[in-house]
DNA sequence: CATTTTCTACTGGTTTTCCATGATTTTTTG
DNA sequence: CAAAAAATCATGGAAAACCAGTAGAAAATG
């Protein structure tokens, strides 16, 4: 291993993408470069051979890189691990930072950008691309806590979303139409809803129908 | 312009992708590469410059790569586009090719899967990576054709959608709760729809609102 | 500029949802 | 088995949605 330069792998399963972190740093010649199509592969060579930096794809056919991460800096806590990913979601950028990753790069940032993170990395700092930083600023988070729903509540729930009246739900499940209102409420509360017009929207967008 | 060469046009603006092709292609030895990060900069260089293969990625932060290819077949309509997209998508794929499209690739395809398609379009076929065939193929997608809708049909529905009432509507579009209601009836039909409840969950689905 | 599309508005109904609150029975679970 | 959670039913009234058909004004488009 040549100890001039830093070594790098760089794992991941599109080869397009592969090949052209490749050719970014090899410009820089002083990168000494292994990549991997395989979480698995990779992990196995992070083992006996140690490396400072690793960028690992989030997304990888045979695992994700939240996971991947984490076993990483189990196995060897030294080494710099720096997530790079399609991926713009808030909740795995900080999932992944979670996990021990030093950055997160999205597949859109500028050469410099990506040097840029990889030394201030290895610097001990944590490297985030423009973006991702943008997207962890953004405004916080107006997640909406989905609220647990009964399997009643979801069946009903479904039929609604189907477009049935509380009176034909009513008549197919075997229940009076009060019940079937009741349920109503108790969804549109639970959801903090106006109707149930907004609630469908809230559940189809979260795919629980 | 060389003439024992394909000159090949690549738009993409991920750097990283950009540098990847760029590499594979290269590697080669038989292309003449132009790289372009912004689809209009591409554009302007393909009326001027007549090349023989464009490959596009699909989306493009300065439109996008559907429109960008039915543009480039009305200027030269003998050059040949490929997409490059991560986009998996069913519709998007064949809305490409119904744009002049001569073929389609997947960015998580293999170096060799990039240059057969790349030969096969020049051989005038339609050229399609493995997994993009496979999406092809695909259970005969029960897609339920989607409405246009009007701008005021849009706003008007996501105002529905966020659980809003006609009167409210009526009252911050300065229009007539019967207009309100006629346009509530218009989408309905339009969707074929039982009622708002379901024509919501499916505009949520769809990604319309 | 003529045609098509979209936006607007109306009448007069019926049906359905939504509200507030309380209460009993059944099921689940520690 | 006891407590908690879920499912059931009820009253009665106000608000909103839905139905069917018509039609003029405004905007977009070729």
């Amino acid at each position: 291993m040549d100890f001039n330069r830093s070594s790098i792998v760089i794992v991941d399963d599109h080869p397009m993408i592969l090949e052209g972190l490749k050719a970014l740093l090899m410009k820089q010649d002083r990168f000494q470069i292994f990549s991997f199509t395989k979480g698995v592969a990779a992990l196995d060579f992070i083992a006996e051979n140690s490396v400072d930096i690793i960028l690992l794809d989030i997304v990888l056919n045979d695992g994700n890189g939240l996971d991947f991460c984490k076993k990483i800096k189990q196995k060897s806590p030294r080494s710099i691990v720096l997530g790079i990913s399609n991926q713009a979601e808030r909740s795995i950028i900080f999932k992944f930072l979670e996990n021990g990753g030093n950055g997160y790069i999205l597949k859109n940032a500028d050469p410099e950008e990506i040097i840029s993170c990889i030394d201030l990395a290895k610097q001990g700092e944590v490297a985030l691309s423009r973006e991702v930083k943008q997207i962890m600023l953004k405004p916080a988070t107006p997640v909406i806590e989905l609220p647990r729903l009964t399997k009643r509540e979801h069946q009903i729930l479904v039929a609604i979303a189907d477009g049935r009246t509380s009176t034909h739900i009513a008549e197919k499940l075997f229940i009076s139409v009060m019940t079937v209102e009741t349920h109503r409420r108790n969804l549109m509360q639970k959801f903090k809803a106006k109707n149930m017009i907004e609630l469908v929207k809230i559940a189809a967008e979260n795919k629980l129908i």
